[in-house]
DNA sequence: GACACGTGGGT
DNA sequence: TACCCAAGTGT
C-alpha cells in the first residue's frame, strides 16, 4: 500500500493504483502539447483539435523510414516519395528499381523491397486502404511488432502499446528496469500498456518518442525539462545513464574485397551491375565486385577483374556495416566495351536515378570522380 | 534468441 | 579514433 506522499509509476504490471490512473500520460500529453516536433508527417495537437487526421500512408512512410534511421536523415526522403508517389496506389505501381534508386543512401534495403511490397498488397489486397489494427497490420512486409502498433495507434487512434528505442530508454528509467534489453522488452512493454491511455493513444506515443529524442536522452538528460521526472527510479537514484542496460556487442570482423569501375571511352558511362535480390545491399547497383572475403590474400588484385581491360589500381574504400568492416580495393580502366560481361553502361547523367548504395558510390567516386559530380546544368556556380 | 541487415552524425 | 546511437524486421 502505498502513501499519498510517494509518487508512484502508473500501474506497473501486477500492482494496484491509488494515484489516478493516467496521471502519468496526462502529464506527458500537457507536455506534447506544447512541445512537440513540427514533423512532415505528423499531425499536431493542435491541428487533430481542428480536425484534421493522420494520413494512414503517410504514417506508414514515416515509420518504415524511420526504422534505426534518424529523423533529419528521413525527412528529405520522406518529402521525396511523397512527391514522386503521393499515394500508396502510386507507389505500388512503380517500377522496382525506381523505388530502389530512390531509397538510395538510407540504408537496409530490404525495407524498400518490404515497402513497395506492402504498396502492392495493400493496392491490390485491401482497395489501397491500410488496415486498422495491429493484427492487420502485421500481415504486411516490413511491418512488425513496433510499425503496427504506432501505425495502429497513431493514424487509427487504437491504444496500442507502442514500444521503440527512445520508449525502451524512458520505461527502463522511470522504473530502474535493469534486465538487459531486449531480455527486458516484455516487462517495458506491459509498463507501456498500462500507461497508454484510451484518448489521444497516438499523440501518447509520439510524446513518449519525443521525450526520449529531446529530453531523455542517452547521455546527459534534461530530467529538469522532464514531465516524468516525479516518481522516475533513476532520477532518484542518479543512475539515468546507466539505463537501458543491453546485451553486450559482439566485435565487428573485418572483410575484404575489390570492386572494378570500368569507364566507358567517350561517353564515360560507367559499367554497372545488379545484385542479387537478397543478402547485403540486395538488389541494388554496383561496379563490379569480388566476393568479400575474411582473408585478406583474397582475390582482389586485377585477375579477379570480370573482364579483361587494363585495370590500375585506384586506391581503396573503408565502409562499415552494421556486422563487418568492408575494405575494398578499387580499380579502375577506360575500355570500349565490357566484353560480354553481366551488366550495362550508364552514363553520368543516367547515374542520379541508379539504385547506388553509398559504399558503391565511394567507390565510383574514388576511381572517376567526374562520374558522379553534379552535370553541368544543375552544377552549382562555384563563388 | 541470435544474427543479418546501412548509413550518417555525435562524442 | 573508436565507439555509440537512430521511430526495427525477417529469418
Amino acid at each position: 500500500m502505498r502513501t499519498a506522499s510517494r509518487p508512484a509509476p502508473d500501474e506497473p504490471p501486477g500492482a494496484s493504483h491509488d494515484e489516478a490512473p493516467g496521471a502519468r500520460s496526462g502529464r506527458l500529453l500537457e507536455w506534447y502539447d506544447r512541445h512537440a516536433r513540427a514533423l512532415p508527417w505528423r499531425v499536431l495537437p493542435a491541428e487533430r483539435a481542428a480536425g484534421k487526421q493522420a494520413d494512414p500512408y503517410h504514417i506508414w512512410l514515416s515509420e518504415v523510414m524511420l526504422q534505426q534511421t534518424t529523423v533529419a536523415t528521413v525527412k528529405a526522403y520522406y518529402e521525396k516519395f511523397l512527391r514522386l508517389w503521393p499515394t500508396v496506389e502510386a507507389l505500388a505501381s512503380a517500377p522496382a528499381e525506381t523505388v530502389m534508386g530512390a531509397w538510395a543512401g538510407l540504408g537496409y534495403y530490404a525495407r524498400a523491397r518490404n515497402l513497395h511490397a506492402c504498396a502492392k498488397a495493400v493496392a491490390a489486397e485491401h482497395k489501397g486502404r491500410f488496415p486498422a489494427t495491429e493484427t492487420g497490420l502485421r500481415t504486411l512486409p516490413g511491418i512488425g511488432e513496433y510499425t503496427a502498433a504506432a501505425i495502429a495507434a497513431i493514424a487509427f487512434d487504437v491504444p496500442a502499446a507502442v514500444v521503440d528505442g527512445n520508449i525502451e530508454r524512458v520505461v527502463t528509467r522511470l522504473h530502474a528496469i535493469d534486465t538487459p534489453l531486449p531480455a527486458g522488452k516484455a516487462l517495458v512493454k506491459a509498463h507501456v500498456a498500462g500507461m497508454t491511455p484510451s484518448r489521444r493513444p497516438g499523440d501518447f506515443a509520439q510524446a513518449m518518442m519525443d521525450l526520449g529524442a529531446t529530453i531523455c536522452t542517452p547521455r546527459r538528460p534534461a530530467c529538469v525539462l522532464c514531465p516524468l521526472s516525479e516518481g522516475c527510479l533513476a532520477r532518484i537514484a542518479g543512475t539515468m545513464e546507466l539505463y537501458p542496460v543491453k546485451a553486450a556487442k559482439k566485435p565487428k570482423p573485418a572483410r575484404q574485397g575489390a570492386a572494378f569501375v570500368a569507364v566507358r571511352a567517350g561517353d564515360g558511362a560507367i559499367f554497372l551491375r545488379r545484385r542479387p535480390e537478397t543478402g547485403m545491399l540486395g538488389g541494388m547497383d554496383e561496379p563490379p565486385t569480388t566476393e568479400w572475403g575474411v582473408r585478406r590474400d583474397g582475390a582482389t588484385g586485377a585477375g579477379a577483374a570480370p573482364f579483361p581491360a587494363a585495370w590500375t589500381r585506384a586506391g581503396s574504400v573503408v565502409h562499415v556495416f552494421t556486422h563487418f568492416q568492408l575494405t575494398l580495393e578499387v580499380w579502375r580502366a577506360d575500355v570500349a566495351d565490357a566484353a560480354g560481361a553481366e551488366g550495362r553502361f550508364v552514363t553520368p547523367a543516367g547515374l542520379v536515378a541508379v539504385a547506388l548504395p553509398t559504399l558503391m558510390k565511394k567507390a565510383i567516386e574514388l576511381a572517376e570522380p567526374a562520374a558522379l559530380a553534379p552535370s553541368p546544368p544543375q552544377r552549382k556556380r562555384q563563388i
